[in-house]
DNA sequence: GAAGAGTACTTGGATGTCCTACTATTTGCC
DNA sequence: GGCAAATAGTAGGACATCCAAGTACTCTTC
């Protein structure tokens, strides 16, 4: 049941009307809070059906891209973003899985490598189209707001230091 | 150390040759996503010194802007989209740390009411000041990028049910 | 060529979120 | 009145993420 107000324009009456200052930026970031967290269940919900949560599928992408279906684990940390022990538990969760496979390192033997297996191919496939199927949990949204977004936000990941 | 390129125009690169689909919408996911990251990271930093992380503080600048500084954890959890299982540990948190207090409703005896204590208040008016301070986490967004994502993400929260 | 610094990954512990199931209370309906 | 259905909150468990610390290996430098 829909709250009969928008809680956002709602939070920036209360913050101007105390001074708080910052107000667009505070708007900004509740509304990419909630975005997230809306987004994120409506992909779970997608991708459940194959076994797969978010982490998990962009992981398994990632792998499916790359030219010999292999990356170090490190790699994989590097372009998700994510904290390595995180990679660790998702490949661990992966492989039990059956999608993806440790192997070591030719040379470097402090390196592991995920290997894509076949079943992950067929895994990944079917999920993104679902995904697709699903707009990514954008549903609502037109070409021109994603698109906005999208560059809008640009700015803010390279701040980060994403690239 | 920045990657050498934007990952997810890479992605989008990646998506359009396989014909994967939804490309539109998998970049703005993966950048809200992303956003989300660096977001909370900045935000929970900015509000550690106070003792709060961005969930106590959302909830404890509810309490505070209530006509009577106190709430049924259910409206809590309604205004915050989060479940009620977080607001009662939320709840637990910010009462263990003295900045709110359970009561019982005045007519009915199966709802409990969130009330801000005067520390609550103290509390939350310096971390306003930190987050503010700290742009929201999103230092490095003009002015008409912040209006321009709170605008796109509009039509995603309202389609989602929020209000 | 050996010591020290740096890199790669894993383990164990803390936190925060959600789900399911449960108790207590209130509401609706005959 | 009285009983089924709905509502409010909490407990226990699963899961994902991070941090700190530990092991194993490689690189650098003298």
């Amino acid at each position: 049941m829909p709250l009969p107000f928008d809680p956002i324009a709602e939070a920036r009456r209360n913050w101007r009307s105390r001074r708080w200052g910052a107000v667009d930026a505070m708007s900004a970031a509740t509304s990419i809070t909630r975005a997230h967290q809306v987004l994120l269940h409506r992909i779970d919900a997608a991708l459940e059906p194959h076994g797969l949560n978010f982490s998990r599928f962009e992981a398994l992408a990632l792998l499916h891209f790359s030219r010999t279906g292999a990356l170090p684990l490190g790699k994989v940390g590097d372009r998700l973003q994510v904290h390595p022990t995180s990679v660790t538990n998702t490949v661990d969760r992966l492989e039990a899985d059956g999608l993806v496979r440790r192997r070591a390192h030719p040379t470097d033997r402090r390196t592991t490598l995920a290997e894509i297996t076949d079943r992950g191919r067929t895994t990944v496939e079917a999920a993104a189209e679902a995904l697709a199927g699903a707009h990514f949990g954008l549903e609502g949204m037109g070409r021109d707001d994603l698109r906005a977004v999208t560059d809008a936000l640009a700015g803010l990941r390279e701040g980060a230091g994403d690239f």
